[in-house]
DNA sequence: ATTTTCTCCTGCATGC
DNA sequence: TGCATGCAGGAGAAAA
């Protein structure tokens, strides 16, 4: 399931390979619509223009040209990948043809992911971007402090709350169990309830995970690839998510799991208050 | 205003 | 082997 992490090593791979700023010869949509429907100019707007650069706000990828963003969200499956020049995969929605030969190919399966256009400069305006809350790595912003004012009389679960993508973005199933282990806090405490130390390791922890997972390329649980085809490696790397009921890595105790906010959730109970 | 529930969709695991 | 069933989940939208 592709969170911050996975996105932005998709971003960097993207990066990669537009990096020379190769245009878009074709663009061969295979549907009117994933999860949104997909403008109808979507084709038209994008044949002809140069990819300037890939940027990633919250779990949304914005590939650049002089005249359209595309905006991309990956959704549950959704993947970015380069692919053979014949082949096509009845999961691809939209294959962009560049000039220098590649071929990349949006896939996905169970169609939670979006394919839109937005005018360049009118980022802050669109619709699925606007309500967005603060980048978990940026500094400057996230932090104890602002995790505690947001959370005041907030009666929802931490979990739910650190997921909640109006407030900071990024966190998913995932990562939210992960830093919660982490900081030592039950998924299950009121937002409201964090003390501003419980606050502080939150904010801290948050980034360290999701940094560590972007130096290990990702998570790859069942769909997520780079772009270049290969796994991540940080599922290798999670203390609770999907351990149910094996030991917890630091004391032993079975790791606990329960539907909150309506995802899996995964804690150690000693660990974790 | 906040919180909860519903919904989208397909692949896969499970059980009979 | 095959079918029915249930579950997974990001996040918008509607309902409470």
């Amino acid at each position: 399931m592709p969170e911050l992490p996975e996105v932005e090593t998709v971003r960097m791979g993207l990066a990669q390979i537009a990096k020379h700023q190769p245009e878009i010869t074709k663009v061969d949509l295979k549907r009117g619509d994933i999860r949104f429907p997909i403008p109808k100019n979507f084709a038209r707007a994008l044949q002809g223009q140069k990819i300037t650069g890939v940027r990633r706000r919250a779990k949304y990828l914005l590939i650049d040209t002089p005249k359209a963003i595309l905006l991309s969200h990956l959704g549950m499956t959704g993947s970015w990948r380069v692919v053979e020049a014949g082949g096509e995969d009845k999961h691809d929605h939209c294959y962009l043809e560049l000039s220098d030969g590649r071929r990349l190919a949006f896939r996905d399966p169970r169609r939670f992911g979006v394919l839109d256009l937005i005018e360049p400069g009118g980022e802050s305006r669109h619709r699925l971007l606007r309500n967005l809350g603060v980048e978990p790595l940026d500094i400057a912003v996230f932090d104890g402090e602002f995790l505690f004012n947001a959370s005041r009389k907030r009666k929802i679960a931490a979990k739910v709350f650190l997921m909640d993508q109006r407030i900071v973005v990024g966190v998913g199933n995932i990562y939210a169990s992960e830093a919660l282990f982490r900081a030592g806090v039950r998924p299950g405490r009121a937002a409201g309830r964090l003390t501003k130390e419980q606050c502080d390791r939150l904010a801290l922890v948050t980034r360290e995970v999701l940094e560590e997972a972007i130096r290990a390329g990702g998570s790859s649980i069942r769909d997520y690839r780079q772009a270049g085809g290969d796994e991540g490696a940080y599922q290798d790397a999670h203390r609770v998510y999907d351990r149910a009921g094996q030991p917890c890595l630091v004391c032993g105790k079975k790791v606990r799991s329960a539907v909150l906010g309506g995802r899996s959730t995964f804690w150690c109970d000693s660990c974790q208050k």
